[in-house]
DNA sequence: ATCAAACTAACAATATACTGTTAGTTTTTT
DNA sequence: AAAAAACTAACAGTATATTGTTAGTTTGAT
């Protein structure tokens, strides 16, 4: 898969845990100390984060960066099929 | 944990699967298409690399992204047990 | 329709991931 | 010991992740 396309998918599954949890972009901003514009960025594809930020994603989400993996992992092959 | 630490562990995790496959550091490179003193770096834990290069190291130690953190994930854990 | 919250989008600035090169050190092989 | 392979390290340059700001658009509530 592209790297394009990689950060797409992940951009959507950000969104997708996001929204589980009701929470706004900004609110999911504060956790992570930044803005909601990067949220934003991040969850429309416009850039790849790096292994740390995932993992701090993780940890705002109350999972383990196991567990956010495996649900993207699942969130593609779902794409697949659709 | 803090990312110097992070980075760390994920190159010693890396430099691990390497190993694993009894390949040098050029011969991962040359799989990824980059040069071997990038694979160095990061298996001393210079740089945190983006999800998408660990996705592609999954790729060339032929696992998926999930096998590669799951295995990341228990290399922390043992590291906290010795 | 109006207002407010949530979000997209563009821009600039900084930090850092990544590529490429060169030199030196360590390890392995012969 | 000598040669070769493997690796560390420093450096410069480019691409991009991240932070911060501003403006405009969309959505939901009243």
């Amino acid at each position: 898969m592209d790297k394009t396309t990689f950060s797409k998918h992940f951009g959507s599954y950000i969104k997708q845990l996001r929204n589980q949890k009701s929470w706004s972009q900004s609110e999911l901003a504060d956790i992570l100390g930044n803005n909601f514009q990067n949220i934003s960025a991040m969850e429309r594809g416009e850039f790849t984060p790096t292994i740390y930020t995932v993992q701090k994603l993780a940890d705002a989400f109350e999972i383990t960066l196991t567990e956010m993996i495996i649900g993207f992992d699942k969130s593609i092959t779902a794409l697949r099929k659709s």
